[in-house]
DNA sequence: TCCCGTTCATCAAAATTCGTGATGGGACTT
DNA sequence: AAGTCCCATCACGAATTTTGATGAACGGGA
């Protein structure tokens, strides 16, 4: 049987495609610089082809490192997720967790339930905060994790999970026919730039009718007929009606949802809870590229 | 970042675990008993549990090593897979593999062609037998490679992908309300004592009218409206009708599809081939155990 | 343009890990 | 009861990996 692959190696692999950086990969994987290079000499070597093409200061995934990362990532979320059952309740600390708003009442229910009853020890401090905001109290070190919706400025993160995006409008509501389009969203809002982007690309008028930074009231403006939202699957609400994209909207980007960590954040506490929501709410794990011929 | 586990390791695991022994689960994976051991006591040592239960003479999973079990072939599926892409055409040898007729249909175009095309210094001498013959067969060491269908008497090897298994009839025919029910089937196909099974314990007579060990032979049986016949999924024609199973006929258990290898082939081409059916015709890499909580 | 800081690759030595072969004990067979 | 088969254990040696230092390439700022 030829040996399988070093699940090690492939972590630093990832660690290096998500963040861009052996240096900072390095510090991620608690190893030296010079460890992690090794690393992938070692893994390209056994592969025999270039995975990482270091050009200049920036580090790009070539073609054979797409079709590994992915592949890559799966192993080891699977890894995450024995490594959460088997962990028991020993670990103790805690974390300071921030999570958009909209996300929160999804997030919320499992982490609590389950991941407290797994690790009883580990306190969770949850903090609601737009994506944005959440990413810049990273930045001032008030977070250790966070969990956030890929805007158009690509920050580093773990990507776990999409979600189809929808239209919403209320039932029977007037506001899909007015123009221009009332539209409510989040002032910062990510997705915002999504909708916004798709409605100039099919030259259909807009303007923001309503504008906040909490989840509810933005779901409120919609269902009050005030104005036509967006968002993702996961934060539809009984009461919405799903606009169908063939009309005069057009369709929406998926949304991506990342993790991120503060650099100091790997490892045990920090571990089990990513790997616990990655776990429990990850949607790629699947077949997210299952034709390799294809590539 | 917490080091993940060790996938070689986890494949003398999951050797173990196929063939019910450290010993020849040590052959497999081309290590000594003892090396083999002590990373099953390492494995366990880093998980915190017993995974493997040592009764006098027999090896089991406990619960956990079960837990374990699906996740772990999942992760080596992916190994499998991406070992499969990067392979370079360079392995050579041949291979006398060995498929149950009516699996060659479906297999030989995936097997002659892509893998042909990755591989193309690697001939596959292919060979159609009932799954029981072929079975024999390995033992004589006339095959290196063989797939074929679980039956009662519960063979090791590497179960890669379940079918459900339908009662078929022809289109219009008569021999559905027949009495006793005439049944098409494999002389030794273990299928039939599925299906036979089956019946006997709903209590419906029947008889066998038609056998033959040539897949062809049985579907023109049914075809003809001779007799009732019992396939897998991907074994069912044009022309054929499935039957709903709530009628007088009852639910067949699911075929399980397995791969074998004779103890000398492990490793290089082997593993090729081996690998590249597991990933293009496996069907339980994905979500069969989902959610790990609940076990 | 010329530094200076950063980043990645490389090297030899050190440390760690891992596998081997021999050995022992327990269980099933005959 | 002897023989056989199987797994656990141990000490030693081999192989692999990490480290820390160093060098080379690149880019930004003055």
């Amino acid at each position: 049987m030829t040996a399988p692959l070093d699940l090690d190696q492939l972590q630093s692999f990832c660690a290096i495609a998500d963040c861009g950086s052996f240096t900072e990969a390095a510090r991620r994987v608690n190893k030296t610089q010079s460890a992690v290079s090794m690393q992938i000499k070692r893994l390209e070597e056994r592969l025999g082809h270039p995975l990482l093409s270091r050009d200049g200061r920036t580090v790009a995934l070539t073609e054979h490192g797409e079709a590994l990362y992915s592949r890559a990532r799966r192993m080891l979320r699977i890894n995450f997720e024995i490594m959460d059952h088997f962990s028991d309740g020993d670990l103790k600390g805690s974390i300071r967790f921030g999570v958009p708003d909209d996300y929160a009442v999804r997030l919320l229910p499992v982490i609590l339930s389950s991941f407290q009853r797994t690790h009883p020890k580990i306190v969770v401090d949850v903090r609601c905060q737009p994506s944005e905001e959440l990413l810049e109290g990273m930045k001032k070190g008030k977070y250790d994790l966070v969990v956030f919706t890929q805007g158009t400025n690509h920050e580093y993160g773990e990507l776990f999970r999409t979600e189809r995006m929808f239209w919403v409008a209320s039932h029977g509501g007037q506001a899909l026919s007015t123009e221009p389009l009332p539209l409510a969203g989040g002032l910062h809002c990510c997705w915002k730039d999504n909708a916004v982007e798709a409605l100039n690309r099919i030259g259909r008028d807009y303007r923001i009718a309503y504008t906040s930074s909490n989840a509810m009231a933005i779901a409120s403006a919609v269902l009050t007929d005030l104005a036509v939202g967006f968002l993702p699957e996961s934060a539809l609400q009984p009461g919405m009606r799903v606009i169908a994209e063939d009309r005069d909207l057009p369709r929406l980007r998926d949304a991506e949802i990342a993790i991120m960590r503060a650099s100091h954040a790997y490892g045990g506490i920090y571990d089990a809870l990513a790997s616990h929501i990655v776990a429990s709410m990850g949607n790629l794990d699947g077949r997210d590229a299952l034709p390799m011929a294809a590539e």
